[in-house]
DNA sequence: ATGGCTTTAAAATAAAGA
């Protein structure tokens, strides 16, 4: 059972390669970051019709994110991150589906830093932490995946010098990436690619693309229950070389049952 | 190169991305 994850960077410009992503992959559940789009314009329809129920939770222009499942409508748990009544930002979205727990983020960028942005990541991220811990005492199968905005490691990035500006390298994000992982959650990429060079995302500038200058910011975290069942995970790596591609590319995981 | 692209919203530029 393949469990996938997509930053797509916006619905509108990438319906055509999002769906025959769908169709050659054919992943259980697809998470989609970067949806930007309102709730009542999401196209629905168009997964319908390849076989995927939705749930969704959108906005305007930016962020937003949405739970795709083959032949199941995912069960909806939770709809925003917990732990700030002022936060507006579409960046969450936790569902029961296929007898998995899953939380699909799409955790904020946080550029420049220091400043407001980089302070709202890393409180999204403390409260990002607290959710988790929850979800780790449940002793289920889960899975929490999606864009997390924060390369790990050196072995994460191009060009650590390049990047040591970058608030997804600050060592900030990185330590607070660590504590989630510290609660006993399994980074499978990370885990099945110990020594690195393994990228997720590619800038549309400066020709980073053709000359594979790219980064691992988008991860699949998985509990115990759901770690004991890792049988691969991988990066679509050929979607990013597409016209008209997202700048991420898709990530997944392969469960056994 | 505090941007070399791309998307969104909206009607020319501006914000955001990472």
């Amino acid at each position: 059972m393949r469990i996938a994850s997509f930053n797509i960077n916006g619905t509108k410009a990438r319906l055509p390669r999002l769906l025959e992503w769908l169709e050659e992959t054919r992943p259980a559940v697809a998470c989609l970051q970067e949806i930007k789009c309102p709730d009542d314009v999401f196209p629905a329809e168009e997964f319908e019709k390849l076989g995927y129920k939705a749930i969704w939770h959108g906005q305007k222009s930016f962020n937003g994110v949405a739970i795709l499942a083959d032949g199941e409508a995912p069960v909806e748990v939770l709809r925003g991150l917990p732990g700030d009544e002022e936060d507006e930002q579409a960046r969450y979205l936790e569902a029961d589906v296929k007898g998995l727990r899953v939380a699909n983020l799409y955790l904020p960028n946080g550029n420049p830093q220091p400043g407001p942005k980089f302070d709202y990541k890393l409180a999204w991220m403390e409260r990002l932490h607290q959710r988790m811990q929850e979800l780790m005492a449940r002793e289920v199968p889960t899975v929490v995946l999606g864009d997390y905005n924060v390369a790990p490691d050196d072995k994460d990035v191009w060009s650590p010098r390049a990047m040591a500006q970058d608030a997804v390298f600050r060592p900030e994000s990185r330590d607070a990436y660590r504590r989630l992982l510290n609660e006993g959650w399994t980074d499978a990429i990370d885990t099945l690619n110990p020594r690195g060079g393994v990228w997720t995302f590619w800038d549309y500038q400066a020709g980073c693309w053709p000359r594979d200058l790219g980064i691992r910011i988008d991860h699949l975290l998985l509990s115990p229950e759901a770690a004991d069942r890792l049988v691969a995970a991988g990066v679509d790596k050929a979607h990013r070389g597409r016209e008209k591609a997202s700048d991420h590319a898709p990530v997944w995981v392969e469960l056994a049952g």
